[in-house]
DNA sequence: CGAACGATTGAGCTTCGTCAATGTGCGTGG
DNA sequence: CCACGCACATTGACGAAGCTCAATCGTTCG
């Protein structure tokens, strides 16, 4: 999910200058120094599909980096309903970099693995080196870019045009062309529940989208590009 | 609007426990040294309802905190179709701290008083005086919080939630006690541009929760609640 | 095979947006 | 002062989008 304008030029990878998605560029802006400080604080974990990395409300120990899978990022509220705040995907950066309380639960809704440091680690890191607190601050910067675009899914956007941002995305993000199969790993109900919608409104304007030949569906776990200008198009 | 759970005890004022409105605390964990130095880098500014402060895709030359009034954020995109990301209100921060561009357009909704600060020095202060870099980032996390809590206003809320939440908000900030008036500066349209309705649905709602007792229209300019328990209830 | 789970499909209903008419308050010019 | 125009607000009728409820289908796993 989506764009950070940074407006800066970081060496941080952009898988796809078409669609919205940006990698979260903290690593981009940081001197080598940074980057073997870095590396010497985090160690890596392995999560399994329904794993949860971090419960809202929890001291915020931690923060991680994805490098493999799909987080979601859940805040609940008191009649204990969950909006789901967005996904994290490889190289994004997910929990509290500065409270020190988790904002968010985190749960894998795929098997993940994750770089963790622990916050107090990380914030004495930007506290001695401008250069990491600059990086910080980029990464909150991207995620608040990141809400944004959410806010106009989830504010603007009808049923057809968030499933078919939500396809384009993971298009995007996959890397694959036109044809080539593109996971899908989230069931049609944690489908729903990113984009606020019903499993039923998915199930039938993800047919649609098919149905109008813009996408193909070999199977329920996976799905092809038959149009990505079409999908774009959708997605509006 | 909305909430910030930071977990921090800062000397920021905090204006009501109850409702989901905190202050930006940026002020809070500052040195007076820090605060001395902020205060000789910014300069006043006052708005008139209408003007612009900043336009999305600028050049990002100033951050503002709001003295008075309210401000609208708003991200437009390709269609020319516009985004309200938000509201900011006295006390909180706006503009990007760290971003070089304008992520959103900010508007004055009522009348305003702005303190301006240059982006770079406020950038210059953050990389030398550690506790303002602290400060930036709190003041991110804030704002990333009030996007969160919109976020739940868009995604999950219904049309009376959400006006019966806007009022809510509303109430809380004004410091105003059950059956004292609070001011409603905003036009029904704007209401409804903010709440993503239209002015038909924004005007059927406030009649609505007037007619069930739960507050009073003296005019079209203020309300006044007449049971906070019931709004309260309705704003979920 | 049968149970369980996820997905699909249909029918009906609710909510909210659209369109159109009407009401209300306020400033301006006669 | 009054009449008029204008902007904002209200109200009603209608329709479309999406939610709810319920039935059915397909797959997987024991």
């Amino acid at each position: 999910m989506i764009a950070a304008r940074t407006g800066q030029d970081t060496a941080a990878p952009e898988r796809c200058r078409r669609c919205e998605i940006r990698d979260a560029a903290i690593c981009g802006s940081l001197p080598d120094s940074g980057l073997a400080r870095l590396s010497a604080i985090g160690r890596t974990r392995k999560l399994k599909r329904g794993d949860t990395l971090t419960w809202e409300g929890d001291d915020a120990q931690t923060v991680a980096n994805v490098r493999s899978g799909i987080l979601r990022l859940t805040a609940g509220n008191a009649d204990g309903e969950q909006q789901i705040l967005g996904l994290a995907f490889e190289s994004e950066f997910v929990g509290q970099f500065h409270d020190r309380q988790e904002r968010y639960s985190v749960m894998a809704l795929t098997d993940a693995t994750v770089c963790l440091f622990r916050r107090t680690d990380f914030a004495a890191l930007a506290a001695e080196t401008p250069a990491m607190a600059n990086a910080v601050m980029t990464a909150l910067s991207s995620e608040l870019g990141r809400a944004q675009q959410w806010m106009r899914l989830l504010g603007r956007k009808s049923a057809e045009e968030r499933v078919a941002t939500f396809l384009w995305d993971l298009y995007c993000r996959s890397g694959a062309h036109e044809d080539h199969p593109v996971p899908l790993p989230l069931t049609r109900q944690q489908i729903a529940d990113v984009l606020g919608l019903t499993i039923e409104t998915v199930s039938r304007k993800i047919r649609q989208i098919s149905r109008s030949g813009t996408i193909e569906l070999p199977d329920l776990r996976s799905f092809r590009v038959r149009s990505a200008a079409a999908l774009e198009r959708l997605a509006a």
